[in-house]
DNA sequence: CGAAAAACTCAAAACGTTTTAAATACCGAT
DNA sequence: ATCGGTATTTAAAACGTTTTGAGTTTTTCG
């Protein structure tokens, strides 16, 4: 492996002045810069990672923990966080160190991280309501940056998407339709997208003059099973009158409402109207339903790239206050919802 | 931060007498190492690793590359691998950095994260045929473990189950019981477990001097519905006279299997044996099947531990061929499996 | 008791880089 | 020629560890 004193033997040069002039420091003269360029280009030099986080202080590295399910299977968006995080992260030459949270305690984990000493800082998903992981790193001074939020107003570096807006917008659109009777079938509610979800569903449907009786509130972690029977529940007509539009936390819980109206042999959208929010996961297309589905969409693999950028400028030094976006997801307007179907523009009491 | 300068200050030693102290080297007395431990102890000190591998060239840190499919899913055994090895390298305080491997070329990512020189070694799974990543590695000289084989003798450390064994134990035990028309419902092809348990497979069925045509073997990624969509069609008779047992290549497919015999109103075990092989994820269990499943079974997690001892074992300078292991799954026999039914006892042609 | 051997400890070098503080070279103006 | 200043370069320290070679102490044994 050749290195800066190779660089600075062959060239006559000191190893400060031959980095400097790799680094771009303005000191050193165009001439010399362009020697040193070309003989580091012609031995293949490539700076040795090691020494230079020895003497910067910094590793290079940050950590992601994957947070299991009781019954040990991931979240469907971690692979996809996964993936492009590790692209964006090694754009900007950094590794993600990686471990699996199998603990009750959400903190033990980070903790023995931490204690190897070697990561700069971490990547932070799926928070809740004062999330004990964000009390223990700042308490220890250690960089981090949030996937969606858990408070309004927070003192971190974040990257998220406004979820009440996205059920406001979801509501706005259906009771635009003439849609009276909407139902909500949202993600696990410890978590604090669902309840930003809930709260935004909540607020619109009051702001629209409706009532949306508890019965029709749901919330479970997505799966399709879950989306089928509670969407039979409802649908059948077992709880009251049913709606006529319900609002799914994700397209997999819309996939299995899907099924459940066909079995009950109601039509999307003329009986039903549906409206998903979507991660734009490549195995669940929400063009790819039928009809097609109209959603709330904000593509998960947009934030990887913020969260790393975010988190690295944190890292270097940049102001937590102005390392913090929150986006809007789009309204995409496709053939799963339509106007109420005729008989069905009573609203709930 | 606590360094061997901070331990040494403490007690008048030399820094190096400290890390000797520490690191258990033999000519150095007693009553100091206890000394140098317990302040190490006090002030937890942790060894800057960093440092460690600038001089040592080592890190502390392997690689794993996790390979998405081509819809970007994962292997469903990807996360209970991720699970037990980090927790098996955080045993012997190694951390895992990860990568994943979205091209189609499967060596440049390892390349990339060479480039970086953190990476002591790397854990490979999945492998094929004269697996790339094998030549290159070995062509850079960096050391590696692999889940599984790729050919019958190789000069690399290796942890992996006798895939071959798999299928023979399977057909052994389906010829014991009198059935004479056994089909294979594979895993994907193109990996070498899969072409073992096929050879093993066909070696066993001749060895019983029996036939199974090729309509009834067949080789794709596990999921339900494959099982269930290929059951069906060897079930219904469409393909010809139908088996009377079926071998699955993980309990995925089986369930398959399972629901396609019962849509043809068949019973198993009276009607249609079935066997599978059983990683024991958490997900699937295959003592919950109704029937419970007789299996071949070796549970995916205990590859982990042996996977990190022979990896770390190996970076440190042990021998390859000392490092291989490959045992033998346990078959277990269940209530999915039973003689064969009456008028089901001629051989395929 | 004294010398040789064994046991223990230490100072310093090394790994490859960045950065600080100091030195030298160059320039135009006196 | 000399001065003051700027532009460029250098030597050396630092990061935290391991390891070499050389001490220093203690033990052993004639």
């Amino acid at each position: 492996m050749a290195t800066l004193k190779d660089i600075s033997a062959e060239l006559g040069l000191s190893v400060a002045t031959v980095s400097r002039a790799l680094n771009g420091f303005p000191e050193v003269s165009a001439r010399t810069r362009a020697r040193v360029q070309d003989v580091a280009d012609r031995i293949g030099y490539k700076p040795n990672r090691i020494a230079q986080r020895l003497v910067t202080g910094r590793s290079g590295m940050v950590g992601f923990i994957a947070k299991l399910n009781a019954d040990m299977t991931a979240d469907q968006t971690f692979l996809e966080i996964l993936t492009g995080l590790t692209a964006a992260l090694a754009e900007r030459d950094v590794d993600l160190v990686l471990s699996v949270d199998q603990h009750d305690d959400p903190v033990t984990v980070y903790e023995r991280m931490l204690e190897r000493g070697i990561l700069d800082g971490f990547i932070l998903n799926a928070p809740v309501p004062n999330d004990p992981r964000v009390a223990f790193l700042q308490s220890r001074g250690i960089p981090f940056v949030m996937h969606g939020q858990s408070e309004q107003v927070v003192d971190y570096p974040f990257y998220g998407i406004d979820n009440r807006a996205v059920s406001r917008d979801a509501v706005s659109l259906l009771a635009t339709l003439g849609h009276r009777r909407i139902a909500l079938l949202n993600g696990d509610i410890r978590f604090s997208f669902a309840i930003d979800r809930e709260q935004g569903f909540r607020e619109a449907i009051a702001e629209e003059g409706l009532n949306t009786p508890e019965a029709f509130i749901g919330h479970e972690t997505p799966s399709e099973s879950y989306g089928y029977t509670e969407a039979l529940a409802m649908l059948s007509g077992r709880r009251g009158t049913k709606p006529t539009a319900i609002i799914c936390g994700s397209t997999l819980i819309a996939a299995g409402v899907m099924r459940a109206a066909k079995d009950l042999g109601l039509s999307v959208p003329s009986d039903l109207s549906l409206i998903a929010h979507d991660d734009a996961l490549p195995q669940f297309r929400a063009v790819n339903f039928d009809p097609p589905l109209t959603v709330t969409r904000s593509p998960l693999r947009d934030a990887c790239s913020p969260l790393a950028n975010h988190l690295i400028d944190h890292i270097s030094g940049g102001d937590a206050e102005t390392l913090q976006s929150q986006i809007r997801a789009e309204l995409i307007v496709r053939e799963s919802t339509g106007p109420v179907p005729k008989g069905g523009t009573d609203p709930w009491p």
